[in-house]
DNA sequence: TTAATATTTTAATATTTTGTTAATATATAT
DNA sequence: ATATATATTAACAAAATATTAAAATATTAA
C-alpha cells in the first residue's frame, strides 16, 4: 500500500507520536506543525491522505480544510479531522467544512490506523464501483441503481449497502454481529434485532423471487444463495 | 454468551455499580480492587475482557496494562479503560500502552454494555471454517451448507453442529454425555435420551445411504464410520 | 433556520422453528 | 424370555426469527 500521509499538528508531542504509530504501521509520513508548511508539503509530493488537528491554533483547521476543499488538486484528498473535544457542534463544524472522517482524542493507535485504512479504502478509485449481479439481481454502485430482473428497486441506503454486501460476498452465511460491523461500520452500537428489519425490507423490495436470496440460517444469521 | 469480565477498579461504589450493570446484562463479573488481585483473578480464571480503570493509585493502571501486553496468556485479552474526563493527556499515553477501547466517565450503562460487546464481537476467535467431506458428505461451515451427493440436505442449528463435531472426529466413538459436553457445551443440563432424538434427525435427513455412516455402537454411544 | 420527509432504530407482538422430554415401540444380548 | 439399550413418535416448551408500529434520527426542501 504504502500510502503518504500528511499530518498537520501544531503540538510536537501528539505529531510524533502519530507518526511513530504510522510509521509503524507501514505508512509514509510528512509532517506540517502550521498551514503554511502544509501546503509546501502538497505541493511537492502525491499525499494520499491527510491527518488535520481541529484546534490549531488561530483558527487554521478550519481554514486548512476549506482551501484544501476549494482546489481542484487537493479537493479529493482525504481529510480525518483530529478533535479534542467531543463537543458535537465541533464534529458537525469539522464535517462540513470538509473532513471525511474525525477522531476524537483520545484515540487508540489502533483505531487511527483503521480508520485510516478504512477511508484509503472507500476512497480508493472503483474498487467497490463496479457493477455486481447475483441472479436476477443487478447492482449499480456507480449509479446507485438496483435492477431485480426488468424491474427497478427502490432501496434506503442501510439496504443498499447490505444488499452490496451480500452480493460481494455471496454464499457466506453472516452473524447479524458480523453484519453490524461489515455493513455498518465498527464503533457503532446497534441493536442486533436492527439486521432483521432492514433484511425484512430487503426481501420486501424485491418483486420476483429474487427474495429467495437472502436466506435465514437459523442459529447462524443470513445468507445471499439460491 | 456468558463472557467473564474482570473489573479492576479501586473505588467500591463505581466498582459495585460496574458489576451490577453487567450482571444484569448477563455477563459473568470478577472483581479486583488492586493489580495482586487483578493478577490472581486473571489466574485462576479464564477471563474475555477486562475493564480496567487507569486511574489507579499508583501508576498501577499503566502496569497492568503493560504487564498484560507482555504475557503471552494474557496479551490477547481486550481491556477497556475507564478514564475520568480530567486526564486527557494521560489516556492517550495509556491508549499506547496496549487498551483496545475506552470510555470515558461518566457513561451511561448502556453505551458500556454496547462497548463491551461490540469488542468481544471483534476479539472473538475464528472458528474452524474448513470445509469437511466425508463419504458422499460435504460440509461448509462458512456457507452452512450440508450436501448429500448432488442433494442440498437441510438441518436445524443443533443437527449440524452435531454433524459438523462427528465430520471433524470421525471413527471414534462418543457416549451420549461426551456429546452433550462437546455439541451442545459444558455445564448444561439435558437428558441423554435427547442425542438419540437428534441422531435419528441426522440420519432422516439424508437422501443417501449416508445415514449409515452415524453408526450406533451399543454400550458405547454413536460413531461416524463407513 | 424551520418544517416536511425519509430513514433508521427500537420495542412490542406474532409466528415459526427447534429442542427437549416422555411415552411407546423395537431391537439386541444373555 | 426377559432385561436392557436404542429407535421412533408426538406433544409441549423454549428459542429464534418475522412482522408491525411507533419513536428517534437524519436528510431534504422551503
Amino acid at each position: 500500500m504504502t500510502a503518504k500521509v500528511l499530518i498537520i499538528e501544531d503540538e510536537k508531542a501528539v505529531r510524533e507520536m502519530l507518526c511513530f504509530t504510522l510509521k509503524n504501521n507501514g505508512f509514509e509520513i510528512l509532517e506540517a506543525e502550521d498551514s503554511n508548511s502544509a501546503l509546501d508539503a502538497l505541493k511537492e509530493n502525491e499525499i494520499n491522505l491527510i491527518l488535520l488537528d481541529w484546534m490549531l491554533p488561530g483558527k487554521q483547521g478550519i481554514e486548512i480544510s476549506k482551501l484544501l476543499r476549494s482546489s481542484s488538486e487537493t479537493k479529493n484528498i482525504p481529510i480525518i479531522m483530529l478533535t479534542a473535544k467531543s463537543d458535537e457542534s465541533d464534529k458537525v463544524l469539522g464535517l462540513e467544512s470538509g473532513a471525511d472522517d474525525y477522531i476524537t482524542k483520545p484515540f487508540s493507535p489502533k483505531e487511527l490506523v483503521a480508520r485510516i485504512k478504512a477511508l484509503l479504502r472507500r476512497t480508493a478509485p472503483q474498487k467497490d464501483m463496479e457493477v455486481v449481479k447475483y441472479g436476477n439481481i443487478t447492482l449499480n454502485p456507480m449509479t446507485h441503481k438496483v435492477t431485480d430482473g426488468e424491474n427497478n428497486i427502490e432501496l434506503g441506503p442501510t439496504e443498499f449497502k447490505l444488499l452490496h454486501f451480500f452480493m460481494t460476498h455471496p454464499e457466506r452465511v453472516f452473524s447479524r454481529s458480523q453484519l453490524l460491523d461489515l455493513v455498518w461500520g465498527r464503533n457503532i452500537y446497534v441493536e442486533e434485532r436492527t439486521v432483521d428489519v432492514h433484511i425484512l425490507r430487503l426481501r420486501k423490495s424485491f418483486v420476483s423471487d429474487s427474495s429467495k436470496c437472502i436466506q435465514t440460517v437459523r442459529g447462524a444469521g443470513y445468507r445471499m444463495s439460491n
